[in-house]
DNA sequence: ATTCAGATGTGACGTAAATCACAAGAAAAA
DNA sequence: TTTTTCTTGTGATTTACGTCACATCTGAAT
């Protein structure tokens, strides 16, 4: 259950962006259209970093503070319980950042993360993210309302973990990966559809339950699995299975 | 389980701090030591609102987006499943505020408030809070080092939630309540310990069970209660049942 | 093709903990 | 005080779902 470090840390860091790095992170989301200050102030302190499929990228308790931007690939971030079993908090596609929590209150990190497939990634130390929060009151702003969407999500989730079942957590977790389909409109699939484990992870549960509900689904016709790509056929009842109370009686 | 609405609401709201709201708001520990150009803000655009116990402040989804500080008393903050049953996200005391999330993204209450006890509170308008952190990045940035806060202990309990037991997530939460004896040194207490029914909604369990694991933890010395304060006597004992990973097998 | 590791499907079984049900305390109201 | 309402303690019963076990499928490597 618990995924192994198969490959060595192959990850390189080069100090100072090259153009193929600067002018990724002048696109990236978050500094999009910034005045040439903050540019600045990226461009002399961002070092590149790559790593392979699978590699661990920063681990739980380290002391370090630097922020990461995933210019190319994917990041899980998980943490793991005494027992050992995994628990994923979110996936952060190409993009995105992770890793500021430290930057800001100077505390351990509180998760893992791993490579999904191969990255390349931006890392600023914690100085040299702050002076950008300080230079830049948009980018100040954008960080928070981040910020406040990460606890908007985490609430919700605790919201799920307290009061559905397992299949519930199941079906939501299916509800929040689909995408529309790209060629039939109205339609909806997943794709590539994440490993039974990895979606158990995100729904916590195990994987056989997982395979359970996906069975049923199937069976009756809601969603159906083709290799690497779930296509839901019947969003509403899928929504509805999701959102039913359980059968918990009174409603008061 | 669910609270009822015993008292009509009979808050009032009042237009512009009192000298006595004034003080109180000099002294709130995110403004202490303020300077003038803040506390400025701060007074022209504050109001004073009072509730009595267990008075609904804010529901969730609504679309106002005030922010409030707790001047004197005890709010709770929690949300309902569809079939009713509570979940608590925080207890916030006397110096504390909430509300933040609506001001900075401006979508709707994620959870519901409601005071524990009769309460003073101060209210500023989104655009008032957003005035305050713009005209001062100390505040500013204490907002935001609540918000990861926030985060990493939401990410907590994320993990509680996932990989403990019902009864570790009850001993988790009582260690989470401890407070240290007034009186007796190296010794800790709970008071005023909360009904077994509020713990139960921190931990995500029902009222009974909390019963029996305080049975279970008075019958074995480890915590003791009377009338309404809890003593816990063998602190490391409790430590330990809240870690011992459960006889999962191989942790690998 | 053949092999092999990892991912998946599904039955059988055990158990933690929710649910149900009620008695007995405690505290608040009369 | 007595009465009423809210809280607590504990047994009996039920069930969701984790665990174990193994068969089958899939896709990558040889």
């Amino acid at each position: 259950m618990t995924s192994e470090n198969a490959h060595p840390p192959v990850s390189t860091t080069e100090s100072g962006p090259s153009s193929e790095g600067r002018s990724a992170l002048a696109e990236f989301p978050l500094f999009k259209g910034a005045p040439a200050a903050t540019l600045d102030v990226i461009f002399r302190h961002a070092n590149l970093r790559r790593c392979s499929a699978d590699e661990e990228i920063l681990s739980r308790d380290e002391q370090a503070g630097d922020v990461y931007f995933v210019l190319r690939g994917e990041v899980r971030i998980v943490n793991y319980s005494a027992s050992g079993r995994e628990v994923a908090y979110a996936i952060i596609p190409a993009g995105g950042y992770f890793g500021e929590l430290s930057a800001i209150d100077g505390r351990p990190r509180s998760a893992n993360v791993l490579a999904v497939e191969d990255c390349l990634l931006a890392t600023l130390t914690p100085a040299a993210f702050k002076e950008l929060l300080a230079t830049d009151t948009d980018i100040a702003a954008k960080v928070m309302q981040k910020l406040v969407r990460i606890i908007r999500s985490a609430d919700d989730r605790i919201l799920d973990l307290a009061t559905l079942s397992a299949y519930q957590r199941v079906y939501v977790e299916i509800l929040r990966m689909k995408k529309p389909d790209p060629v039939r409109p109205n339609s909806w699939l997943i794709y590539p559809l994440p490993t039974q484990a990895q979606i158990a992870a995100l729904a916590s549960t195990t994987r056989e339950t997982v395979a359970r509900v996906l069975s049923q689904l199937n069976h009756d016709h809601i969603a159906e699995r083709k290799s690497k790509t779930l296509y839901i056929r019947e969003l509403s009842k899928l929504q509805a299975l999701a959102a039913k109370s359980q059968p918990d009686g009174k409603m008061n």
